[in-house]
DNA sequence: AGAGCTTTGTGTCAATTTTACACTATGCCA
DNA sequence: TGGCATAGTGTAAAATTGACACAAAGCTCT
């Protein structure tokens, strides 16, 4: 982790800023991590916001929102897609958001257009990283949040609606579990993006005739059930796959 | 038409554009309104761009986009949908680029993030206006494009992109089409948003089963063959369909 | 050691959807 | 009136979807 030459001469843009989406799964359900602000001065408002920053002159929006990511979570090479751009002029309506913004902006009323980012991380590769701007970072599960700073909660309702729809064309569910995993989570990871319950069989039919997991031959250890077999993700047959396209991917 | 007093105390914000893709369908292909920029000082680049001017710092993406779309069509409540925003630092790397801001803008070095939009619109609705910064504005078969100012090749990738997407989730090409045509001229319209041919007998079963058409008993006059009926979209039974949902409008 | 608990893993059938495919009908034009 | 161009229509085979139930494996507790 070194660092880059990359802000000398740079500035501040104080007009665009990326948000964040980081979505992890505790192989029980689809969470978030975000920011506690702690406290709010005034006393009221929401304590959660999403990762985000401040975008450099230099720097392209895919940049600030790999910077952002790492300076959190310490990863690179992370599954990132973009959301869309977000800039209501009255984004910053809550007072606990103003004063908020006083102590970590050099100009806390500028009219700020945000570009929102989505990621998926494996939860297991996290570790918190110091952060000068926020108490700390947590996992909060997607199905607990009811609101949260500025218009971030817009911001995650299409992030998971964009999720919703990707994970329908592309595989990139994989990209929250670990190596290796079960079936089992691979199905309850599907029903927790897309909120609803799928029948077992008809899920694994489905996913094997994608041809895309390798069984590993290992079992689970350990586990006061029945053991699962594990797999884990082939990416080869995966990078075949999308050469030919596939549409045909819907639950 | 009447002028509102939105821009009054307002300023521009010389970091933030829209860029809009208009798509048109002249009932044989899918078309892009686009401006000439006329002559380009320097002699060579594109002459064509993407309509799109900076933000107000009192508007909000959406409003600034419809209000590009409407100083250069004079239309107003187009479907539109934000594509995503596109910033590098070097979007602006071409001379003839840099050469045309000198004239268009105030501060023609700043670093510009750009959100960009697609809407579609009726052709035979559209009536060109008369604009400060452009020569004038062309329909340009999408299939013809090969090169663009700026960034805007590259945005209008994106922009067929997701038009191709969404046309399989909502039947939006009604937005393209008059008001009163034929199951030809839909068929031509999905063949060349999805770039492929679709067979005429599927074509029909399928969008038939959607119903959201109305049969007029109406038949085309002065066609050089069997004359066709005429459809129109049903709004209501659209409006019934999207409420339960649908997922299969794939071809 | 055995009973009980929990989760895994598996197959079939009916209904629906998809795909591929070719000929007649209608109206204009020459 | 014959020729031309496009409209409009049906079917059969293949693939996909959705609904559904029970035996197998390993742990835990007694």
């Amino acid at each position: 982790m070194h660092h880059t030459n990359k802000k000398i001469g740079s500035e501040l843009n104080p007009n665009v800023s990326v948000d964040c989406v980081i979505f992890g799964f505790d192989l029980e359900q689809l969470t978030v991590l975000l920011i506690d602000r702690g406290e709010i001065p005034s006393g009221s408002g929401p304590r959660l916001a999403l990762p985000g920053n401040l975008i450099y002159d230099n720097e392209n929006l895919d940049q600030a929102a790999n910077r952002v990511l790492a300076e959190l979570t310490a990863l690179e090479n992370i599954y990132l897609e973009q959301v869309g751009a977000f800039g209501d002029p009255d984004r910053i309506h809550k007072e606990s958001d103003r004063e908020w913004l006083k102590t970590i902006r050099a100009e806390p009323e500028a009219r700020v257009i945000t570009v929102a980012y989505f990621s998926l991380v494996q939860m297991a590769h996290y570790q918190p990283q110091a952060l000068s701007f926020a108490k700390n970072a947590d996992w909060i599960p997607v199905s607990e949040i009811k609101e949260l700073a500025f218009d971030h909660f817009e911001i995650l309702q299409e992030a998971k609606e964009k999720l919703k729809q990707k994970i329908k064309i592309q595989p990139i569910g994989f990209n929250l579990l670990p190596e290796k995993f079960t079936l089992s989570q691979l199905h309850r990871l599907y029903e927790s993006i897309l909120d609803k319950p799928l029948d077992k069989r008809n899920f694994r039919r489905k996913i094997q005739k994608l041809d895309i997991l390798s069984s590993l031959r290992e079992k689970q250890k350990g586990v006061p059930h029945k053991p699962s077999l594990l797999y884990e993700f082939n990416e080869e047959k995966y990078q075949e796959l999308t050469q030919t396209g596939f549409d045909n991917f819907g639950f």
